[in-house]
RNA sequence: GCGCCGGUAGCUCAGCUGGUUAGAGCACACGCCUGAUAAGCGUGAGGUCGGCGGUUCGAGUCCGCCCCGGCGCACCA
């Protein structure tokens, strides 16, 4: 370049339109985030939302309440951003959509802590009362961190009032739930065998175990029969269990009827015996216990052992054979060890048979001692202790015997085998000890109960709701209905005090329990104005008050009545939030049943299940519509998540460290139904993406800083089909956001999002439209039908990332130029939809795919002249597209041969383009075939034209204009205009 | 043990009811631009679509078996 076209270049400079535009490029989200966080805050943007939206169409998130302890976690975060995104989302669909965050605030492990911190137990000065109120402190403390944590993410909602399990009301309603079931018959309170936490000294539901991999002895036990077994004198009955400290409770040995059994003769270690086992599992055994010279002396069915008696292995006394469907012979030898008082079929076969379910187990998980060992164990009168047994096992910790049961059984000639057993076995989820069934006496929901004015069950009623809900993914409902298909009924009670008391009462004379409707009612009006603290308060409320004979059934007027002291399960107090939030909120009372329940998929077992039970028994329905579940968050190794493993962090720590949004862009761009890896480095890789849809947007911006919506927009009839191009592949994005949204995969929203900005925008038409934009004339329509584009897209953009990036998209909408009708916040905004202009034109789709396949194949041969250092640029080549006959039949289906190539050098960035259909192509060395196209052959050679100091084309008439001898013919006249 | 989900380029994932040489983004390599510039554009390399067998004119896509990973269930006595 001369040095006269060098000043022409910088003389002109100021006519050409630049982007220029504040919105940096940066993100800088650690400063700007809290920023519009307090902004947000100080306008209540929540509830100018909240005002907008009144009397709109209701859609209802309902919060699931998280555990009031510890921090939240990239798990709970997770939850909440997503909650969030649904909310926004549905805002700016235009329903009314409030969020009400709440908590969950009851509990052992809160209990627990507290506990802990006053060294381990409650001192003996302390009231109840006093601890309870502890309990509360500690709760009401991780509320507040828990919320300032939430809070970070950028989740709006009802914060200052959220609802808590501890709020009187709250409380109250739980227990009108429990009324209603009461009254409708659902209630029972019975001695069965449910699983027992030892460490915990409390019941536990069945949401509340969690399986883990233990090794326990699994031992053969030999039954010595009191009398002949088909005949045949001195035979054992040889049970398996897995369970020795069981054997003192053990009371009956079940077998299948219709099952074959062995009666065998055996040597072992020298020793010569019988004894009858499943004939199926004869070899195994066999095997295992390494018997020698083994003769079968018998055949015979189950049913034939009937009247068979054995001798109890540790006491001595008779115990019967009897006969249990559930016997089976997949392992084991076929002959079930049955101990009525620890097992769940044990006690059922018990029950029917007549056998006493004896528990000599405390709540602690040791034997009773002395006495009441003794007692426990329902020995006959008279009984002696030959052995020793008693001696050796009472006080202890049952874990601490398993191993002296064993070897005590060996000395004594009943073990024929044992031997490690891995399995996987119930523990306790808070504890995380095993579990065992103990017999006591609690309250259940029955599953199966039938209410009056029903046909079906309340299982059968709960799975025919299930069938009414949308599950997200769909196998959610397979998931929860064999759960609900195959779960016991629900123990409600728990023996620990940081509750909500059950309210019942029982005679201290007779024992007989107290309650009814009238009772229940009368105790909820007291909680609803005291909270539950009443039941503790023995000074303030002593039973007398609490229960007055006033409202007493008559039978207990005038007697002496005690409290029970059993709380509800904290599972009840959740379970029942659609009653006591739902139902009885001032802002959602209307809305029940709410339109999604959204939480981890351990839910199934958990929150959405027993608010179904609780809904559809007091309601008659499911308490949501639809049911969204997402995995768990795991790390790197893709394990999952826990503090004492280190690989969890909190999430408002990630947030400084990261950045909401950058958190909220990661989560959204997941398969959140597959376990989620979150690391500091997988999130700073959602940056990438970040980055393009901040600086394509940007670029947008940047080239509307002269354009004003109302003023400059052009009517659609005035774009050119490349621009109602770009708008048609808009709205096809529009639909397909929209779609993945309204089936809740945010990721293919994301990735749709992400390539329209990399694809249609960033390569394709900003691209392509930039000589327009900064060469053509500032008010010229050549120059504001981009800019009319660019606005429509920019704007949609915002919106479509609006939901997930909720501060960069408000940051955005304050550089965004708007119709006056928009609202100040994109909050508030409305979703974008399709119309006259954002509309699909699959013509134009098909044009444009074409064309731009003939830009790839320019493209290719361009790359290669630039690498063989032939031209820089594209405006520095002339190309010709050899076409064939068939090519170009399909071309004019787009256009005449001179429409395209007037279009044709804009889309492929060149200075010249020609078609050529008339030479035989593939015998000129010039032209080089297309790889992708049929019929398609480029040359290119560079341009021996001047290059255009304003524009840089280089169009072969630069010059002709004589004022401005360095400019094309174009620029010339823009630039005298 | 039973059931569910997944196994596609180095990474994250698309591939609808089976149909031209399997796609995108990122990362990588090479080049261009320097008027989106701590940006942008182009080109390229990279995949036996977990394995084996089957159905079919044709399978990543359907069927069967197996392997790996994850999750759930439980009458594991």
């Amino acid at each position: 370049m001369t040095e006269d076209a060098k000043a022409a270049k910088e003389r002109y400079k100021s006519t050409v339109q630049l982007p220029q535009t504040d919105f940096p490029m940066k993100a800088g989200l650690n400063e700007r985030e809290p920023a519009l966080q307090k902004q947000w805050a100080e306008s209540d943007l929540y509830g100018r939302i909240r005002a907008d939206r009144k009397g709109a169409r209701p859609w209802v998130l309902h919060d699931g309440p998280p555990y009031a302890n510890g921090d939240a976690h990239t798990g709970t975060g997770m939850n909440k951003i997503l909650k969030d995104m649904v909310v926004k989302l549905r805002t700016m669909q235009g329903f009314d959509s409030p969020y009400v965050p709440g908590w969950d605030c009851h509990g052992l492990p809160i209990e627990h802590n507290v506990l802990k911190e006053l060294g381990g137990k409650k001192p003996e000065e302390m009231t109840s009362v006093k601890l309870r109120e502890l309990c509360l402190d500690y709760a009401n403390g991780y509320v507040n961190k828990q919320r300032g944590q939430f809070k970070t993410t950028g989740t709006l909602g009802r914060w200052e009032k959220p609802y808590l399990t501890t709020n009187p009301v709250y409380e109250a309603n739980v227990l009108r739930v429990f009324r209603d079931l009461y009254h409708k018959g659902y209630i029972t309170r019975a001695k069965r065998p449910v699983h027992w936490s030892w460490a915990a000294q409390s019941a536990l539901a069945e949401a509340e175990l969690e399986y883990e991999d233990r090794t326990d002895p699994s031992i053969y036990v030999l039954m010595k029969a009191t009398g002949p077994v088909a005949g045949v004198e001195n035979v054992s009955l040889l049970i398996w269990t897995t369970t020795p400290w069981t054997m003192p409770a053990n009371r009956a040995v079940a077998v299948a009827k219709d099952a074959e059994y062995a009666l065998l003769e055996y040597t072992q270690a020298g020793k010569t015996a019988r004894m009858v086992v499943a004939e199926e599992l004869r070899e195994d055994i066999v095997a295992r216990a390494k018997l020698e010279n083994v003769k079968v002396l018998k055949h015979l069915k189950g049913a034939e052992l009937a009247g068979v008696k054995y001798s109890q292995p540790l006491w001595g006394f008779e115990c019967p054979v009897v006969f249990a469907d559930y016997v089976t012979l997949g392992d084991g030898t076929g002959l079930v060890h049955t101990a009525p008082g620890h097992g769940k079929e044990d006690f059922e076969t018990g029950k029917r048979e007549g056998i006493p379910a004896v528990c000599p187990v405390s709540p602690t998980g040791q034997y009773y001692s002395g006495d009441r060992l003794r007692e426990e164990l329902e020995l006959p009168a008279g009984f002696k202790d030959e052995h020793g047994w008693f001696g050796f096992i009472e006080g202890k910790l049952i874990w601490k015997v398993n191993d002296g049961i064993v070897s005590k059984l060996r000395e004594h000639g009943l073990l024929l085998h044992s031997e490690p057993f891995p399995h996987s076995y119930p523990h306790c989820w808070r504890t995380h000890t095993p579990v065992i069934f103990r017999v006591t006496e609690q309250w259940f929901v029955n599953i199966d109960h039938v209410e009056q004015g029903e046909s079906r069950t309340l299982r059968q009623r709960i799975l025919d709701e299930i069938k009414q809900v949308q599950w997200f993914p769909a196998w959610g409902e397979k998931r929860i209905s064999a759960m609900v298909e195959n779960r016991p009924d629900w123990c409600i009670s728990r023996q620990r005090f940081w509750g909500i008391p059950i309210p019942a009462f029982y005679d201290v004379e007779s024992g007989e329990t107290c309650i009814d409707t009238e009772t229940v009612d009368h105790v909820i009006g007291l909680v609803t104005q005291h909270g539950s603290n009443v039941w503790y308060d023995d000074a303030n409320w002593p039973v007398e008050k609490l229960l007055p004979d006033a409202v007493r059934p008559d039978k207990f007027k005038g007697r002496k009545l005690a409290k029970m002291d059993d709380i509800f399960d904290v599972w009840f107090e959740s379970g029942a939030s659609h009653r006591a939030v739902m139902l009885a909120d001032d802002e959602l009372k209307d809305k029940f049943p709410a339109n999604l329940y959204l939480e981890g998929d351990d839910q199934h077992r958990g929150w959405f299940q027993v608010s179904l039970i609780l809904s559809v028994a007091t309601q008659g329905k499911s308490p949501f519509k639809q049911c969204l579940t997402s995995a768990f968050v795991v790390d790197e190794k893709g394990e999952k998540g826990s503090k004492s493993k280190g690989n969890i962090w909190a999430i408002d720590q990630g947030v400084r460290d990261l950045g909401a949004d950058l958190i909220r862009l990661y989560f959204a761009s997941v398969n959140t139904s597959e376990p989620i890896p979150v690391t500091y480095d997988l999130i700073r890789g959602a940056g990438d993406n970040y980055r393009k849809l901040r600086n394509t947007w940007r670029t947008l911006v940047a080239n509307l800083f002269d354009f004003t919506p109302e003023q400059h927009a052009l009517a659609y009839s005035e774009l050119r089909p490349l621009d109602q191009w770009v708008l048609s592949r808009a709205a096809a994005l529009i639909e397909e956001v929209t779609a993945c949204w309204e089936r809740y995969e945010f990721h293919h929203a994301m990735r749709a999002l992400v390539q329209f900005c990399t694809v249609e925008l960033s390569a394709q038409y900003i691209d392509v439209s930039k000589d327009a934009l900064y060469c053509e004339a500032k008010e010229g329509p050549a120059r504001r039908r981009i800019q009319t584009v660019y606005w429509h897209v920019a704007t949609l953009l915002v919106k479509l990332m609006a939901p997930v990036t909720v501060h960069t998209a408000e940051e955005m909408w304050q550089y965004l130029p708007k119709l006056e009708s928009e609202p100040d916040s994109v909050h508030l905004a409305a979703w974008p939809k399709l119309d006259d202009t954002l509309r699909a034109m699959p013509e134009l789709d098909k044009r444009y795919k074409l064309l731009f396949r003939l830009k790839a194949e320019s493209d290719r041969v361009l790359d290669r002249l630039r690498k063989e250092k032939v031209i820089g640029k594209g405006y520095d080549a002339n190309v010709t597209l050899g076409c064939n006959a068939a090519l170009m039949t399909e071309l004019a289906q787009h256009g005449t041969p001179e429409q395209l190539q007037a279009e044709l050098p804009e889309l492929l960035n060149v200075s010249k383009l020609l078609l050529d259909a008339q030479s035989d192509h593939g015998a000129l060395q010039e032209f080089e075939p297309a790889t992708d196209v049929q019929g398609l052959w480029v040359k290119v050679v560079a341009s021996a034209e001047q290059a255009c100091v304003r524009c840089f084309r280089r169009t072969g008439d630069v010059g002709s204009v004589k004022e401005h001898a360095f400019l094309c013919a174009r620029c010339a006249e823009v630039v005298e205009a």
